[in-house]
DNA sequence: ACAAATTATTGTCTAATGGTAAGTTTTATG
DNA sequence: CATAAAACTTACCATTAGACAATAATTTGT
């Protein structure tokens, strides 16, 4: 049916228009008006598409989890070690693409709607829960079960904590200072020897080259952008 | 002169009701009225005592900030080691007067206030870096200047991310869960023999005893809950 | 190809909200 | 007590979220 397509199109681009409005407005300024003009439609279009103001919220917020967890699978094929999936995870989590000032500024404003509107509270959750799951994969090839636990929440948590920084701070945090500041905590909490710290420094090294190419192709952008 | 006086108790008597607001309904569904329901006055009060909204989340804000470092301050006082002020600094962050689901819930939703509102993101740099500050102090003495700089920025950030995953999932983070994960992080990081972490478990231990008398002191709760 | 049904879009209406301005009461001070 | 300043109230306006009905476009069944 091409009916729902047209319907799935616009909930998109409608999606898209708030997530402009938001960085363009803050969430307190963003208005149902403002969203249509953005997307170049009336203010009752929004409300077709969307129940109400919390529904779009809602999407905006998926959508941009969408786009962080898009990067992560899509880098993820190109990583064949434990070593390269591991770097592949953090990577992905800061590639200029998603993390940049608004996109951080955008998330910062999105979740103060995540404590009162359960919708968003479980796609919270499901991110927080994949990201330490992927991380627990990889890390149980480096440590104990349960000091893996500990170390995929640490890194969950303060992947979290960077990203609150750059949406708050009033200059843009750098993808390599972000990235850095992850192998730090890495280069304490897992052993490191000559070998491994050679391992590592070559799967970031891959990664981060892979990750030019695979993110940042038009390609993969265009197909991002558009759903 | 006690005009100024008054105007100052209505200050803080609104930005009490504005941050009771915030936990009940949500930064979005915080009206100028229900704030004033709370305070037991009129809405026009409101506005009589700050210029906006925008101004009245400002105080609110920088009131949480305050409860904050007052925290730290006043555990400050009881430590006497390097040890003991590193988990002052720690402990403070994570008190249950301050730290508990609904004034996390509150803090994620009022940081979406910073990066549209250029005093909020002063008081949210000047916040972070006193804790940077803080930390570095006491950081110096187990670690060399440059090592130490970055252990206290990754705390630091670490801080801010265990507060915004408490602010967003549904059940609340004990102190005793935050507390833990830190000093996963500060054994990891930190120079650890059997000396030191022996004295790193006596200071937690003390600081947290200690904190329970200073911070959950009948006359501090009434100190902090009034001004 | 065409009628019926479904979907997209717009415009209008209401209640609630942020903010203003004018007016009233209370308080401080000479 | 008089007067000025501050605290507070009320009435009002423009904007907003959201409901709803009317209209245009599009798909589907025949």
């Amino acid at each position: 049916m091409r009916t729902s397509s047209i319907r799935a199109i616009r909930r998109v681009e409608l999606s898209r228009a708030a997530f402009e409005a938001v960085i363009r407005y803050g969430l307190r300024k963003t208005t149902l008006e403002k969203v249509g003009d953005i997307a170049g439609v009336s203010k009752g279009v929004v409300l077709h598409h969307f129940k109400d103001k919390s529904a779009l919220l809602e999407a905006v917020f998926r959508r941009s989890n969408t786009l962080l967890s898009g990067s992560v699978v899509e880098l993820y094929r190109y990583a064949e070690t434990p070593y390269e999936r591991l770097w592949a995870i953090i990577v992905a989590n800061f590639f200029e693409t998603i993390f940049n000032r608004q996109v951080c500024q955008a998330w910062v404003s999105l979740i103060s709607e995540v404590p009162h509107n359960t919708e968003c509270q479980r796609v919270q959750i499901a991110n927080n829960e994949r990201i330490r799951s992927n991380l627990m994969h990889e890390l149980k090839h480096f440590l104990p079960e349960q000091e893996a636990e500990q170390v995929a929440r640490h890194l969950g948590v303060h992947i979290d904590g960077i990203w609150v920084r750059a949406g708050l701070l009033p200059h843009p945090v750098e993808t390599n200072m972000a990235i850095s500041e992850m192998q730090f905590a890495i280069e304490k909490m897992l052993p490191f020897d000559e070998i491994s710290a050679a391992k590592h420094k070559e799967a970031r090294k891959k990664i981060e080259a892979v990750a030019d190419i695979a993110l940042g192709s038009k390609a993969f952008k265009e197909k991002f952008l558009q759903i």
